[in-house]
DNA sequence: ATGACGATTTACT
DNA sequence: GTAAATCGTCATA
């Protein structure tokens, strides 16, 4: 099965929106051998900007690090953290307007045999299809062998890595777990800003994504 | 030049 | 539950 790729219309808006809109959508990466490797995104996190302390742009900040996130929607933001981990992020927003969703779990799809063998036996530890193997932002980095050199490609052009449309829709909000996002105690108010969005029962979210759904999830966006 | 600190994960008590 | 691993980035000097 496959879907269409999304474009530059979708990723064309506000982080909340997006970090919706990607729930059930499929991250895809290409390897230079030509294997695919494919997940389900199951959990993301929306990051605000300037206002938002706990987002590398806070303040407006632009260094090297951060510029991706003043590009185009549709860019990769991948960053290098606590000395052995990638994140990646989606760009999204306007150009200049430094907003982005972390891809936090993916439900693997295709090429599991491939993400195991890059995770590691530490990785397989509960088999194939292992909920250990791409829960988490960093997990699923290495899975799918995400790091810094496809850190500011365009995700609507690059070969490498994309987004596909598997769903027409937004998941429905009643299958929408949302929660503060994790590990950004610094951030002052902004830490307990529900901005974490996950798929309801979904085994592949990341620890501390247990967190109880709220009672009305906010309006979908198609 | 230096020091503090991570949008994390894993192992271990 | 707590702690270690490990280094690029950034603010300060």
């Amino acid at each position: 099965m496959r879907g269409e790729r999304c474009g530059r219309g979708f990723f064309g808006v506000e982080p909340v929106a997006l970090a919706k809109r990607l729930l059930g959508q499929r991250l895809v990466r290409v390897l230079a051998d030509g294997t695919r490797l494919a997940g389900e995104i199951v959990e993301v996190e929306a990051y605000l900007g300037v206002e938002d302390r706990a987002a590398h742009s806070f303040g407006g900040r632009r260094t090297a690090r951060v510029e991706p996130m003043y590009g185009r929607p549709g860019t990769a933001y991948v960053y290098f953290t606590y000395g052995m981990h990638h994140c990646f992020n989606v760009v999204c927003g306007e150009v200049d307007e430094p907003v982005a969703v972390l891809i936090r779990a993916l439900e693997p799809v295709a090429g599991i045999a491939e993400m195991e063998a890059r995770r590691g036996v530490k990785g397989v530890k509960g088999g194939a299809g292992s909920s250990l193997l791409t829960s988490g932002p960093a997990k699923l980095c290495q899975a799918m062998e995400i790091d810094r050199r496809l850190n500011g490609i365009d995700l609507v052009t690059d070969s490498r890595l994309f987004i596909e449309r598997v769903r027409e829709r937004s998941l429905p909000a009643v299958r929408m777990g949302n929660s503060p996002r994790i590990g950004v105690a610094y951030a002052g108010s902004w830490a307990s800003e529900p901005l974490r969005w996950f798929i309801l029962g979904n085994p592949h979210v990341s620890r501390g994504a247990r967190a109880k759904p709220r009672k009305r999830a906010r309006d979908c966006v198609s």
